[in-house]
DNA sequence: AAAAAAT
C-alpha cells in the first residue's frame, strides 16, 4: 500500500513539476489600537508545576492542561476531567469521507465541515487565483497542474467561508506550495498591511518559504518580510508594512510586543510544521498563545496547520484547538516513502561509525548527489566535522544558534547557502534541519546517531521520517543509511520499521561491494 | 541526559 501511494502522487506529477516546497507568511501593519495582551495561557502555568511532580502526575497534569488550552481555544466548555471520549467534545457537524478520487488511493482520511464541500483541483486556473500569480505558478515556479495534496486542499483554503485546515501530507509532495499559494491569494495587495502570517520551527525553514513565497508572488506585488531577512535596527522602531510576514516564535512574538507587527488585518495564519509547532515540550505554549492573540484580533482568522507527521497526541491536541477545522490525514503506515530506501549498518563500535563515512560513504559522494548527516548533539556535529576535514575529507556542518556551542547566523546562512549551490557536497546537521529542508539534489541521508527522545531510549518515530525525507524530494531517488551501535540503537530501529510497516535489511559495515550495490539498486549511481 | 527559538 505504502509503495501504491507513494507511485501515486510521484506518478502524477512531471519530472520537471518540481514544486519547490515551502512556505512564506505575511506580515502586517497597521496603526493604533492596543494589540491584544500577552496573557499567560494555563498551559505555560501548569509548566513549571509540571517539573515539580512525579512523572506520572505531570504526564497527566500536562495533558490535562493542554485539554483545557484547546477546549478554551475552541470555545468548548469543558469539566474538570476531560474525557477524550466525551461525546460533548466531539464534533457533531463533521463528516468523514473518502478522499476524492483524483487517481490515488484512498486511503487518505479527509473530514470536512458542515455544508462545505470542495471538488479536487485538477487544474490551478479552476482556483481563482489571479492571473498575476498563475504566471507565478507557470513561468517562475514552471509548475504544470497542482500534486496531488494541493489538488485536494487549495479548493478547502481557497473557498469561502476560509474555514481553518489541518492538513497532512507526504515529505516532497508539495505541502508549502499549498500554503504559500493560500497567503497570496488571500492577500489584498491593494492593502498595504500585514495579512498573512506564516511561523516555522527554524531560521533556516524561514529563509526557504520566504524564497518560496517571494517567486511563487514575484509578478503580484506583494512584499514580504521575515525574521531572518529584517534589518534589524529597522524593524524594531519601523512598522512593518509588508503584507506577508515568515518567522519563528521569539522574534515574532517580540515584533508584536513592540508593536512593529500589528497582527489586526491578518486573515490567515499559518503554522508550517504544524505537529513540532503544537509539541508540549516545544513550541506549544507559543503557538497557542500566538492563536489566542490573533483570534482576539480576528476572530474569523483562518488557520493552517501542515505537516507530513501527525502522532495520535497531537492530532487530538490540533482538533481540538481548530474543532471546525477541515481535516486531511495519511495513516502511518502509508507515510513511509518506497522511493526512499532504508537500510542499517551494524557497526561494532562508534569508531566504525566514522570508518563507514570515510571507506563508504565519502569515496562514493561524487556519484551520489548530495549527503546529510545526521546527528543527535551540537557537539557531534561540530567533533564530527573536525575529524572528518582532520581527515582530508571535505564537508562543512550546522547547528542551531544560541548557547555556549550554538552557532552563528551568519555562519548558518553561508553553509545552508553553500550546500544549495551544490559547492558543498555533504553537510553534517543537527535535527535544526530534519524538517522541511528542501534541496533537490539530496539523495542520500545518513543517520549518523539514530533519532531518540530526550530519555535516549524511545525512537523518534516523526524526526526519523522527517530526516529520510531531505532526500526523495517530489517523487526522486533517495536511500538512507542507518549507523546502528548497541542493542538499544538496534531496538530503536526495528521499532522504527514495526511503527511504519516498512523493511530496514541490513548492508554489512565492512563490505564495500554491497553498499555500491545497494546505492545502485536505489537508483543513486549508475555502476 | 537534546534540538529548536528572544533578549
Amino acid at each position: 500500500m505504502a509503495a501504491l501511494i507513494g507511485k501515486s502522487w510521484a506518478d502524477e506529477v512531471d519530472e520537471d513539476d518540481t514544486p519547490a516546497h515551502d512556505e512564506g507568511a505575511a506580515a502586517a501593519e497597521d496603526d493604533d489600537g492596543p494589540p491584544p495582551g500577552f496573557e499567560t495561557p494555563k498551559l505555560a502555568g501548569t509548566a513549571s508545576a509540571r517539573s515539580n511532580s512525579s512523572n506520572s502526575t505531570a504526564a497527566a497534569a500536562a495533558a490535562a492542561a493542554a485539554d483545557a488550552v484547546a477546549a478554551e481555544l475552541a470555545g468548548v466548555k469543558v469539566s474538570q476531567e476531560p474525557s477524550l471520549d466525551d461525546p460533548d467534545l466531539s464534533i457533531k457537524s463533521q463528516q468523514l469521507v473518502e478522499a476524492e478520487d483524483d487517481g490515488g488511493p484512498g486511503e487518505v482520511k479527509t473530514v470536512t465541515q458542515g455544508d462545505s464541500f470542495y471538488t479536487s483541483a485538477k487544474s490551478f486556473e479552476e482556483l481563482g487565483l489571479s492571473q498575476e500569480l498563475l504566471q507565478g505558478l507557470y513561468t517562475e515556479m514552471k509548475f504544470e497542474r497542482p500534486s496531488r495534496i494541493q489538488a485536494q486542499t487549495l479548493p478547502m483554503i481557497l473557498t469561502p467561508p476560509y474555514r481553518s485546515l489541518i492538513a497532512q501530507a507526504h515529505n516532497g509532495s508539495g505541502k508549502t506550495t499549498c500554503f504559500t499559494l493560500g497567503m497570496l491569494a488571500r492577500v489584498d495587495p491593494k492593502l498595504q498591511a500585514t495579512q498573512a502570517l506564516c511561523v516555522c520551527p527554524t531560521r533556516e525553514l524561514v529563509v526557504q518559504n520566504q524564497m518560496v513565497l517571494e517567486r511563487m508572488g514575484k509578478f503580484t506585488g506583494i512584499s514580504c518580510m521575515s525574521t531572518a531577512s529584517a534589518d534589524y535596527a529597522t524593524t524594531r522602531r519601523t512598522r512593518i508594512t509588508d503584507q506577508v510576514v515568515i518567522g519563528t516564535h521569539g522574534k515574532l512574538r517580540d515584533w508584536m510586543q513592540k508593536r512593529v507587527l500589528d497582527v489586526r488585518n491578518v486573515a490567515i495564519l499559518v503554522f508550517d510544521e504544524a505537529d513540532e509547532m503544537l509539541k508540549q515540550d516545544g513550541f506549544a505554549d507559543d503557538t497557542v498563545r500566538m492563536i489566542k492573540q490573533l483570534r482576539t484580533a480576528n476572530p474569523a482568522i483562518q488557520i493552517l496547520l501542515f505537516s507530513a507527521t501527525f502522532n495520535e497526541r497531537v492530532k487530538r491536541f490540533a482538533t481540538k484547538i481548530l474543532p471546525d477545522a477541515n481535516q486531511v490525514f495519511v495513516p502511518k503506515e502509508e507515510l513511509s516513502l518506497d522511493v526512499i530506501k532504508q537500510y542499517r549498518v551494524n557497526c561494532p563500535s562508534g569508531a566504525d561509525k566514522v570508518k563507514v563515512l570515510k571507506d563508504m560513504i565519502f569515496p562514493l559522494c561524487e556519484k551520489l548527489g548530495q549527503t546529510i548527516i545526521f546527528v543527535r548533539t551540537r557537539d557531534t556535529a561540530r567533533s564530527l566535522h573536525e575529524v572528518m576535514a582532520a581527515d582530508g575529507h571535505k564537508c562543512t556542518s550546522i547547528r542551531g544558534g544560541g548557547g555556549e556551542s550554538g552557532m552563528d547566523k551568519t555562519a548558518r546562512d553561508n553553509v545552508v547557502k553553500e550546500f544549495r549551490d551544490g559547492t558543498t557536497k555533504i553537510l553534517i546537521a543537527t535535527d535544526v534541519l530534519s524538517r522541511g529542508f528542501d534541496v533537490t539534489q539530496v539523495t542520500l541521508v545518513i543517520n549518523f546517531d539514530v533519532p531518540v527522545e530526550r530519555d535516549f531510549r524511545t525512537p523518534a518515530f516523526e524526526t526519523y521520517l522527517h530526516r529520510i525525507g531531505r532526500s526523495g524530494r517530489f517523487g526522486r531517488k533517495g536511500a538512507a543509511f542507518n549507523l546502528v551501535t548497541g542493542e538499544t540503537e538496534r531496538r530503536v530501529i526495528d521499532e522504527i520499521a514495526t511503527y511504519f510497516k516498512h523493511d530496514i535489511p541490513e548492508v554489512p559495515y565492512d563490505d564495500e561491494e554491497r553498499f555500491v550495490d545497494v546505492l545502485r539498486k536505489a537508483g543513486l549511481t549508475d555502476g
